[in-house]
RNA sequence: GGCCCCGUCGUCUAACGGUUAGGACGUCAGAUUUUCAAUCUGGUAACGCGGGUUCGACUCCCGCCGGGGCUGCCA
């Protein structure tokens, strides 16, 4: 599932809440060529992930993909006499015509046009054949599909709720093709039918279908349909300013999920992604969203899709976490590799201590490392120019480390004694007590970025202390 | 080419005629008497251009420039 769909989604369902109305899920497959095994497992999956559950249409039960709800059948393919009574009655009315034209024809006529730098459209080369020998012609079994006849001396117009007033001409539409030659509707009839059929009041879709709003609005009024209200959401863009695409990054929301982004990550991030609340909250949860939400404030132009800031939103969201529930996630990966950890009491305790440095749950393994298996500690790390720990140094400063830390007692092995007595320590021999404190928590811990020296060496005891420093030391 | 949409810091955005143009992410610096992607403080950085309208324009109008979408028997 694309994330712009999935913002598309998002908002659709914040409306859908907000304004009492249901969230109907309708799978659009009257493409037979497109149509990939999984993918509406997929989409409801993805949905479920996020909370955002369709109350009527498609849906997901005991795992099995259902159809529930009184205007169904919800999904395209399954409607097909649906759309051909439809198309009929338009032909009859005259509002939609047969068309034999070949594909290669079809090109053919485009380059010409292209050539004299106008703009393609169809040319209505069938609309002029005789009753007779179309009539001859279907009859005949030869292919053809059906034309929308666009009205093409009046202007269309509507109130975007997002754009405004948005008008096109009719002589800059063209005769959309309503009914391929499969027996499948395109999208812009089955869109305009179910719609009306199901009751739809607001569509809300990306912009790339702004240009297709007229098709639409022109057939329901040849239905005499009232049409829905349209909302056309910006794209979501590449950091260089193009529609969203792969190679510049992860565009399936499944994607996210696999890298172990928060679905609270994912919707605060894109629920503010062309969409402000005109406040400077920029937290927000899902109920928050569906309370403050508002088409009024979508923006209007294409939004970068800023990673950095998702990264950050994901780390706010794992803090607030509550501890149990974040040790009992990352649990389970720490024992993949380390199943000395199962029966580890001081579970949580560790935890605790790693919560607000890490922005996914995967890093809590090597966070964590230390205390299941001896770290493997280099030199390079332990003398650290940046932290004034120098290769002469560093012998003397384990020796003290040693020495201070064999001086306490057991039972006054505690973060506090810990700093006194290591900062005495440092004093007493002109050292900063950060000389001494790198030394040591890169000695337990083996890593340049831990849990703090106190903390790990509370947590370690003395005996493990002294015994990961004594091998440091030869 | 045609039609349509859009245009405030690098990015997401606030402003709805009068502000030192605000916030967030990023970035930079400092703090956190140890590390850190964590936290705190501070800094950096924007109204695309040109005309109008107005006492006064980011805000309203026009033109230009720039970006995007569509231009399929795809959605």
């Amino acid at each position: 599932m694309h994330v712009g769909n999935f913002r598309t989604a998002l908002f659709a369902y914040l409306m859908a809440r907000q304004s009492n109305g249901r969230f109907i899920l309708r799978i659009e497959d009257t493409d037979q060529g497109r149509s990939v095994e999984g993918t509406v497992e997929n989409i409801l999956r993805t949905l479920h992930w996020s909370g955002l559950d369709p109350d009527e249409g498609v849906m997901l039960r005991k795992g099995l993909i259902t159809q529930e709800g009184t205007r169904g059948p919800y999904i395209q393919s399954e409607r097909l006499e649906l759309y051909r009574k439809y198309a009929d009655e338009l032909v009859s009315k005259g509002h939609a015509y047969p068309c034999f034209c070949t594909p290669e024809r079809l090109t053919k006529m485009r380059d010409e046009q292209a050539l004299k730098k106008q703009a393609p459209m169809y040319d209505r080369h069938c609309l002029h054949l005789p009753k007779k020998e179309i009539a001859d012609r279907i009859e005949g079994g030869e292919p053809h599909v059906l034309r929308l006849l666009v009205p093409r001396d009046r202007s269309i117009s509507y109130d975007d709720e997002i754009r405004g007033n948005v008008t096109f001409h009719g002589h800059t539409v063209d005769d959309q093709v309503l009914m391929k030659s499969d027996g499948f509707p395109t999208y812009h009839l089955a869109h305009i039918v179910d719609d009306h059929l199901m009751e739809i009041d607001l569509v809300i879709r990306g912009e790339e279908w702004l240009s297709s709003t007229p098709k639409h609005l022109i057939l329901f009024s040849m239905f005499d349909w009232a049409p829905p209200k349209y909302a056309h959401v910006p794209l979501i863009l590449n950091p260089d300013h193009t529609k969203l695409s792969k190679r510049q990054g992860s565009v399936a929301v499944e994607e996210y999920i696999a890298q172990g982004y928060l679905p609270e990550a994912l919707l605060n991030f894109l629920g503010l992604l062309g969409w402000n609340p005109g406040t400077t909250q920029d937290i927000f949860s899902l109920p928050e969203l569906i309370e403050q939400f508002s088409l009024e404030r979508v923006q209007k132009a294409g939004a970068v899709f800023d990673l950095k800031k998702l990264q950050w939103l994901q780390g706010q969201w794992i803090r607030k976490i509550p501890l149990s529930d974040f040790a009992d996630r990352i649990k389970s990966l720490v024992v993949e590799r380390y199943p000395n950890a199962v029966h580890d009491a001081q579970f949580s305790a560790k935890a605790v201590l790693i919560q607000e440095r890490l922005t996914f749950f995967s890093e809590a393994v090597d966070l964590l490392s230390f205390f299941y298996s001896e770290p493997k500690v280099t030199v390079e790390l332990l003398a650290n120019p940046k932290q004034k720990v120098t290769l002469e140094l560093l012998p003397k400063i384990l020796e003290l480390l040693k020495d201070t830390l064999e001086a306490i007692m057991k039972d006054e092995w505690t973060a506090d004694t810990l700093k006194e007595r290591i900062t005495g320590t440092a004093e007493a021999n002109t050292l900063k007590p950060g000389q001494m404190l790198w030394v040591l928590r890169a000695a337990l811990t083996g890593l340049a970025y831990s849990p703090g020296a106190f903390d790990v060496a509370v947590m370690l005891g003395k005996e493990k202390c002294l015994e990961r420093l004594e091998v440091v030391s030869v």
